[in-house]
DNA sequence: ATAAAGATCATT
DNA sequence: ATGATCTTTATG
């Protein structure tokens, strides 16, 4: 058993850093009875109130961006392109609509039921090396958007196993967001084999 | 009421 | 490169 984040974590006003932070961190699910989970290798900060590449840009409240405006520590689960769950962590205060996309896991728990959910006989990157991936390997849908980073159904570990060396780069898939998609707010392991678009 | 776009992935 | 597939949002 390892340090469980707590809210504080969360509640913290500098998404970007956090995003930092999380690096290395550990994500699990225990959905059914069965907990998987991996090391978080790849992240990519949004800022609700700043940035053209956020869903709640500028600050736009509607029924699926309500959840980022709640208090850190809460899931935010969408459909993306009608056909994948993407999973992200809310940050911040309640009123800013920060949050943190999770790219990439390295897996490390409950491998074979994640191949299972996933159809594959692989591990690694094809298991869990991208956003739509992740979710499908850890069995999150639309069922657990909004849950709560303190339950027993979706939380963080700091194992304080890892020092990674961190790399920044510009966000993928966010062309749409004008000079917004310049940022360098994606974050991942330095030489990690799970990071998305090797 | 309708249309357009989308924080992706697997296959060709 | 392309197709799959469907919710969300604004009415482009």
């Amino acid at each position: 058993m390892g340090n469980k984040l707590n809210k504080a974590f969360f509640k913290r006003s500098d998404v970007v850093q956090i995003s930092k932070d999380l690096i290395g961190k550990y994500l699990y699910t225990k959905i059914n009875d069965n907990i998987t989970g991996g090391i978080i290798v790849e992240t990519e900060a949004y800022c609700g109130s700043i940035d053209r590449a956020s869903h709640a840009y500028p600050d736009k409240i509607t029924p699926r961006t309500k959840v980022m405006f709640a208090e850190g520590g809460r899931s935010y689960v969408y459909l993306c392109y009608g056909i994948h769950f993407l999973f992200n962590i809310v940050t911040n205060v309640k009123g800013k609509a920060d949050a943190i996309l999770i790219r990439a896991l390295e897996p490390t728990k409950g491998i074979e039921v994640m191949k299972k959910r996933r159809n594959i006989s692989k591990s690694g990157y094809a298991l869990t090396g991208g956003p739509g991936k992740l979710t499908q390997a850890l069995g999150i849908d639309l069922s657990h958007n909004s849950v709560s980073l303190d339950s027993d159904l979706i939380w963080l570990e700091d194992l304080n196993k890892i020092k990674p060396e961190i790399v920044s780069g510009i966000r993928i898939g966010v062309d749409y967001a004008g000079k917004d998609a310049l940022l360098p707010w994606r974050f991942y392991m330095k030489d990690n084999a799970c990071v998305s678009r090797k």
